[in-house]
DNA sequence: CAAATCCATAACCAGATCATTACATAATGA
DNA sequence: TCATTATGTAATGATCTGGTTATGGATTTG
């Protein structure tokens, strides 16, 4: 597998928990604390750390220090990369969508066949 | 957690194997069968049924019925969400990206400070 | 210095994941 | 009908995941 490859399992995997990519989200935001990251959740704070640390070892964030503090920020590259990755299906899924379009005004019009003008 | 979230897990979840990305990959071109899915892979026939069921659960495929065969065609609607979700990080990594220039620019600056004209 | 704050790590456990082999089932075709 | 083709399912096992509690280290503050 290649290196790209093997960076977009670790990335999509990290993206594969809602907790993760609430941490993700408020760090779009703007570095922030391990305490302030885990205050909006109802769970301990080991598994913020450890949520913290699979995002780290993605590359999706990185760590900085201030006093007792560990801040975390958002690191850009993962996340272009899988956009790129998803952005390649774009022509494929809108031409879907049209089609679908389509089926759905076929499907209007074949309904309204018998209709007084 | 909202649906839309659930639904993000699973299509990121399937999205973090290199087996079935490389099938969404080959299903983008249009529909294939098991045996032309598996093809390219050293990996047992049941394995590849197994991402498969894992993909389709994820509502990422859907599969059809040609006599023996059981082609699958890839979805739209997840890769449109999980594209949605990522697109809205643009803004931040390509600012991000323009800072990076903006420091390697300096940085070069920097560099020739003593150069001759 | 002692107490409090912020955070990481270790040990543990239940459940999910990903591969294997062995077998079952459905459709085709000689 | 019988062999072949195409595919799904079951049983099994190793590893990964995501949570918990317990504990320890570093830093600030009283």
């Amino acid at each position: 597998m290649s290196l790209a490859a093997a960076r977009l399992d670790t990335t999509f995997a990290a993206l594969a928990d809602p907790t993760r990519r609430a941490i993700i989200v408020r760090l779009a935001q703007g570095p922030a604390s391990v305490g302030e990251l885990a205050q909006p959740f109802a769970m301990s704070q080991p598994a913020i750390s450890r949520h913290l640390k699979v995002l780290e070892t993605a590359g999706l964030i990185s760590g900085g220090k201030d006093a007792q503090r560990r801040p975390r920020r958002l690191e850009a590259q993962p996340l272009a990369e899988a956009t790129a990755f998803l952005e390649a299906f774009r022509a494929f899924w809108e031409t879907r969508f049209t089609e679908l379009d389509q089926v759905l005004e076929d499907l209007k019009a074949q309904t309204n066949e018998g209709d007084v003008p």
